[in-house]
DNA sequence: TAAAAATACTCCATAGGTATTTTAT
DNA sequence: ATAAAATACCTATGGAGTATTTTTA
């Protein structure tokens, strides 16, 4: 008989176009796809791929069983969701990954609540740029991705995503400065202020340029760091200003050693976003986990989990 | 992940009610068929079955994945007739019970048409009685059943049926016979008369004893045989006559050591049926078989292989 | 208490690894 | 010529067996 994880191993061969990218996405090694396609061949008697110089490619016969594997995988993830306790679950885990800010600030408390209500799965945090969540999604080392900001430049073919979150940005200045009686500033105000800043790779740098040039600002920067944490300190000790979202200065903030302005016109927003590979269903504990994540981004609840 | 094989043992579990009468139709002992459950159980964190004193039964979540089972093996199914190449395939085997007429006399010839368009497919045949056939199909031991005779008093709960052709049963008489001349005989003109019969216990005996019953006619029994072979020698001898289809003496007619009376009004007629287990799907050599059988039996024609 | 399922153990076949060769453009 | 797949061989885990105990109505 046909078996479920050859079925499996075929689908990744034909997505990815290649035994050798099939195994590294598998983590097993090109023999070992090798010989699971050869043992699908042999039990059905016929050739599945053509094997060229650039990788494998679909003979009919091979276009045929995957359109009935993509329907087969399909209802047995189904089935395995409907059935699954995942109360009862003796192990399971989920892989996420997140980009700084969210994986400093907001996943701590959500994986807590994870945990909390099930102590017997796992879960793994991966903190990266949006590009490599993207990749490892593809590549299936990740179940889930939280991007902040935007998806701008990244493929999103078969990437599944769902806007979770708008956070508004503030203008975060230390406790003693002129500002820090203010509630809110007008744009052109921050034009010529000292800013403390991520460092010019990063997304956020990137994306935070492009929003102070649209609005032709143009700021003198005081320091560059690569952690929001030194960014955080810096504007503690005097050093510039910057801008950040609420979460990331949220304890500073209540016990007043930094003060948050919001931005008149709110032309400061950034969206929280879950990334997913579209060619993989969701399994038992990523559903699970994604339900505890919809008490705290209830937008979730349109997945229809 | 799941996987079909124990989703398969799953399935006979809940058809048979018990962990023991599911191993026994899979050909496994019963710790066997514990340990897949037992490994389902575990990998979806729910029970099942309940376990109780005359078998089990499923729990709601067994309900579930009850169904989806059978979408899943059913398109398992369709996805390996879809694509298997029998022509191409490397082994294979059809197990086919048959009752003692059709096994003799008109298997061989299929068989051989079998074996020489598919030389890598084995097929092997077992020569029952009818109750005993539906048994096996039961229990999967067959495949296939083809079967001379009516199905009455076999519980047909389950089972598949067509029929595949009516043969006119005819009066046999050896070449010296003064019938020998004759081309037929009305009903009537067998009252009295010798007959060479199969033994009492034998379907086709009870058949023919109520035919004869049923038209108020007595006859003399000569002798009584287990097999056709046994029988057709006693009338070349003169013993008696008997009553048989064509096939069953056909090279006899050919070569004038017998000879055959159709009887008036065709009353004696017997159905040539194909059985088959409903829960099961055909295999791919199962359904190459049925195609070879059906430039024989046209009526195959109507499962749309 | 008796039938059925679970457990404990042993053994072997399959699946995966590494190293290497073959194939196709 | 070189990237990709096939082959060869070795090891270890999982599945099946036998023997036995535990469960349940």
């Amino acid at each position: 008989m046909l078996n479920l994880y050859k079925l499996e191993i075929f689908a990744i061969v034909v997505q990815t176009g290649s035994f050798s990218a099939a195994a590294d996405q598998l983590l097993m090694t090109q023999p070992a796809v090798s010989q699971h396609i050869q043992d699908l061949e042999a039990s059905l008697g016929a050739r599945l791929f053509t094997r060229g110089r650039r990788g494998v490619s679909l003979t009919p016969a091979g276009e045929t069983l995957y359109q009935y594997t993509r329907t087969i995988l399909r209802l047995v993830a189904d089935a395995e969701n409907a059935v699954t306790d995942v109360t009862q679950l003796a192990h399971g885990h989920v892989s996420v990954g997140a980009t700084p800010g969210v994986s400093v600030y907001r996943l701590p408390d959500w994986v807590q609540a994870f945990r909390q209500q099930h102590p017997n799965l796992g879960i793994s945090v991966q903190t990266s740029i949006t590009p490599q969540i993207v990749a490892d999604l593809h590549n299936r080392k990740l179940d889930l991705g939280l991007i902040e900001g935007e998806l701008d430049g990244v493929d999103q073919k078969g990437l599944g995503v769902l806007e979770l979150e708008t956070d508004e940005q503030f203008v975060i200045v230390d406790a003693r400065h002129p500002w820090a009686r203010r509630s809110s500033i007008p744009c052109n105000e921050l034009n010529g202020q000292p800013f403390v800043m991520r460092q010019r790779n990063s997304q956020t740098r990137i994306w935070l340029d492009r929003k102070l040039a649209a609005a032709g600002i143009q700021v003198q920067i005081a320091a560059e760091f690569d952690t929001v944490e030194s960014i955080k300190r810096s504007v503690i000790k005097g050093i510039g200003i910057t801008i950040l979202p609420e979460y990331a200065v949220h304890s500073e903030l209540e016990i007043g050693m930094l003060h948050a302005l919001s931005i008149e016109g709110k032309p400061m927003e950034r969206t929280l976003k879950l990334v997913w590979n579209e060619e993989r269903y969701f399994s038992p504990v990523t559903r699970t986990f994604l339900r505890v994540l919809a008490i705290y981004l209830p937008r979730l609840e349109e997945l229809g989990l």
